[in-house]
DNA sequence: CAGTATCCGATGCGATACTG
DNA sequence: CAGTATCGCATCGGATACTG
């Protein structure tokens, strides 16, 4: 049986909204991914053939719009205004989330790559120094199943932010020496830059300006700063 | 698969929430359901089994909590602080359903007692004459899918409301006579009170003050007053 | 790379029957 | 009424192979 059979508001929006990976499409989309490829880099698990068909549906109901790219191969997928008021409900969702399920740092869920992914597109490039820096991300106890990727580069400017998998050949200012479960902790807000430092998680070695203004530049997930009932209370 | 491999706080809520039938679950719960049947009169189309396979499901989640009724037979399903804090969600999707999602009338998905179940949930009693007042509504155009609920009662008292689906006994006060896809419409805000009236899809009869009173009493959808975007533009 | 077509296996879910 | 146990099927979705 397709659909609620129903009329109501709630139930026609979650036939478009809460199937299977729809809201996390959309939150790639509403993060700014606009092509294929970088939206199967944000949802690891999903198939090809599985995400070109949620972008179908979602393109006929009005919440994407897709055209060719100019380059002549691919195709350039934009959320519509529809899709832009649905990022109210997914960042909702995501405190409710962060608040209410404790999420399964068990390293099972770990995907190094969509993380660092995720930390470039939180950089505060307005804090950065004039000048490019360039760090390098060493990971420690990766779980057996991401052998292969044990760190990578970001190549941070004002003008903008990359992720390099392979040595870009710029000279390293600084390093960063983390247990893969470490820095998704941080990420998440699960414990403070400092506290992961002193508690050996996570080094970073450098000069010394540089050291002590890079957790700055760190904008965390969006969620790392929503506190937690248990916490509270 | 079970899940989606991410510790993303979206990811976890959607394992949560975006499950199938589960918004709507906990738009019942957080209406006022408590008891099984009532959830299952507000999904008509869902199965026991799988019904209480989601009650179980969210009770695992720490979204419900059960207990036996004192009673004996059947369990009381509450919903915890963290089904209350998806309150938000729900009510963001169902406004976004409202103005996105054109919803069929057509009358495939048309549940006359589920309508009426909500329009009593949705009596301004504050507005209600002192005395009792009993209404009965007549629906015409009932799809042949409906045939045998071809009306209902409301006794509305300012004590509280009763939906009766055979005759009470009391002395009728107000006959509303209506197309069935009509009540629809003026539920959803789609049409107003008024313009059923004047188009003839709707009828209100009997003494001149309760016909005049009668509309004020009706809260509608909680979304019937939710702007439209094609409307608007 | 950016998808589409096809196949087939897992599982989600409804129907039915049963229990207190 | 308020569920639970079991069965069987439909459909969802992954794997593979193919196309431009």
């Amino acid at each position: 049986m397709k659909g609620y059979g129903q009329f109501c508001p709630i139930a026609v929006a979650c036939e478009v909204f809460a199937e299977r990976w729809t809201p996390l499409i959309l939150r790639e989309l509403l993060a700014g991914s606009r092509r294929f490829g970088d939206l199967r880099r944000g949802l690891p698990l999903i198939s090809r053939t599985l995400l070109a068909q949620r972008l179908r549906e979602l393109e006929d109901a009005g919440v994407v719009q897709s055209r060719p790219l100019p380059s002549g191969r691919g195709r350039e997928y934009q959320p519509t205004q529809a899709a832009e008021e649905l990022r109210g409900v997914i960042d909702l969702l995501g405190a409710w989330g962060q608040r209410w399920v404790r999420a399964q740092y068990n390293l099972e869920n770990l995907d190094m790559t969509m993380l660092m992914w995720n930390v470039r597109r939180r950089i505060d490039r307005r804090r950065l120094p004039a000048r490019r820096v360039v760090v390098r991300f060493e990971f420690r106890a990766v779980p057996p199943r991401l052998r292969g990727f044990r760190g990578c580069w970001l190549v941070l400017e004002r003008t903008g932010v990359d992720l390099c998998l392979k040595d870009p050949g710029f000279e390293v200012d600084l390093l960063v020496t983390a247990d893969a479960a470490t820095i998704a902790r941080v990420w998440m807000g699960a414990v403070s830059f400092p506290d992961a430092v002193r508690s050996g998680g996570l080094r970073v070695e450098g000069p010394r300006d540089l050291v002590r203004a890079f957790p700055s530049w760190l904008l965390l997930s969006h969620f790392a700063h929503v506190d937690h009932p248990v916490r509270a209370s």
